[in-house]
DNA sequence: CGAAATGTTTATGA
DNA sequence: CTCATAAACATTTC
């Protein structure tokens, strides 16, 4: 659930519902510091997604979901697990569960630069290929996963990015050639369209190359490490992705 | 049943 | 004070 494109496609189910603005008539939920009077009666005027959040908004501030890594939601259905927050509307519901739920105040757009959000039509690689400039130290494993670059990119998307583009997890920024540090900024948003299309139906797992596999398209086997500062499982083949310095 | 997993924040210590 | 590391949180799947 939680990697980007997983975000996107709750937007797209909420607006396929054609609530329009609607009006929440009950508020229920553990979510710590929620204050429900304030929710009450509100109308949401948008449905919002960056990078990894949820965000719904309304006239004077914003309802921000994270799902972290368990975080699950129903619509128009519930289940047993604890629910964190659910809005009931005239027809409808939407119920979250296992997630993060912050208030933001003012307007949204204070809040996010959509520049940085891999799904969103404002993502801006150059300004991504900036920044990746400017911290030419950093391990390649760790900067797909910095959500001030690369909002919405997860551990699977990290590993078939990677893989997509032959380039060694352990590689410093400043040790790949230019065209590299392209395709990197390229193919992660472009593995992130695919995910969405392959999650929507359904066949995510069958695409991933890498990721939770023993071996490789090209039948090498599959190393499985945690790498980098992140220490998260990185999944990559030492045949087929090179590394360009050694020390 | 134990272990691991699409993630981030907070606490602790050097 | 800042950085690195550890711990914490919560649920489903194999």
């Amino acid at each position: 659930m939680p990697e980007g494109p997983s975000i996107v496609i709750l937007k797209d189910l909420i607006k396929d519902l054609h609530l329009g603005k609607p009006e929440i008539l009950e508020v229920e939920g553990s979510a710590k510091n929620l204050d429900k009077d304030r929710l009450l009666h509100e109308k949401i005027q948008d449905f919002k997604s960056w990078g990894k959040h949820f965000l719904i908004c309304f006239k004077d501030f914003t309802l921000r979901i994270h799902f972290m890594l368990f975080g699950t939601y129903l619509i128009n259905a519930h289940k047993k697990t604890k629910l964190t927050l659910g809005l009931a509307f005239k027809n409808d519901e939407l119920n979250f569960y296992t997630c993060k739920v912050d208030l933001l105040e003012g307007n949204v757009k204070e809040h996010y630069n959509w520049e940085n959000d891999i799904m969103a039509e404002e993502w801006n690689s150059r300004a991504a290929i900036k920044k990746l400039k400017e911290m030419p130290e950093a391990l390649v494993c760790d900067v797909l996963l910095d959500q001030h670059i690369f909002s919405g990119v997860g551990n699977i998307i990290k590993n078939e990015v990677l893989y997509r583009i032959k380039v060694h997890p352990l590689n410093k920024i400043e040790d790949l050639p230019p065209a590299k540090v392209k395709a990197l900024v390229k193919e992660a948003r472009n593995y992130s369209f695919d995910f969405l299309k392959w999650k929507k139906e359904n066949t995510l797992s069958k695409h991933w190359e890498v990721y939770s596999q023993k071996e490789c398209p090209r039948k090498h086997p599959i190393t499985k490490k945690e790498l980098g500062k992140t220490h998260r499982q990185t999944y990559y083949c030492g045949k087929c992705q090179k590394l360009y310095q050694q020390n």
